[in-house]
DNA sequence: GATGTCGACGTGG
DNA sequence: CCACGTCGACATC
């Protein structure tokens, strides 16, 4: 059967605390979190078509989740993630990440050694970096060896924002 | 110590 | 080619 001319997805308004994230959908789930003021005014979700209930709920689960990451606590549940635009590579980096906690955190150099590839540090940043939902998929709790910050596509201040809602300490803020 | 350079790695432009 | 959300080793002051 044909595909349609429609993109097969759909894009939500998130309002949180912080300002509006945009989520977007895809029939397999949850594929991309923008922050807000990335948001720019692209893409009025008002412009969509019908939104399916399916899309709807994970959107609940989405909302639910992100708050609670922004207020510094474990997610209940998450919405269906798809990951599936990401490389083998990729994936590997993203699974590695989805299992640090709130509160916790791992180096690149961690992260590169724990799929297998010590040498790819750098990879591992592009890899963090190409991540397509981030807070849920928490590549805010990867920093650079001796504990310094590291690099943040989306903004610094953000990585700052959710590292200290979740009460981790950078090592420069004591000197 | 403090700096500087280099090679390694995957991905996209 | 190059540029990145890096790291560790080594060189040279």
């Amino acid at each position: 059967m044909n595909v349609t001319a429609d993109p097969e997805w759909w894009a939500l308004i998130l309002p949180t605390a912080e300002g509006e994230f945009l989520a977007h959908y895809s029939e397999q789930g949850l594929c991309e979190l923008d922050f807000p003021s990335e948001i720019g005014g692209r893409n009025s979700p008002a412009a969509q078509r019908e939104v399916p209930a399916q899309v709807l709920r994970w959107h609940e689960f989405t909302t639910a989740a992100v708050t609670s990451v922004l207020k510094g606590s474990s997610p209940a549940a998450l919405p269906p993630l798809d990951l599936s635009a990401g490389t083998e590579f990729q994936r590997r980096v993203w699974q590695v990440l989805r299992g640090i906690g709130p509160g916790r955190t791992l180096t690149y150099g961690q992260v590169a050694e724990a799929i297998g590839r010590p040498t790819a540090v750098r990879a591992v940043g592009g890899a963090c970096g190409a991540n397509p939902v981030p807070v849920l998929v928490p590549c805010h709790r990867v920093l650079a060896a001796n504990s310094r910050l590291g690099g943040f596509s989306s903004g610094q201040k953000w990585k700052r924002l959710l590292l200290a809602r979740e009460k981790v300490y950078l090592l420069c803020w004591f000197i």
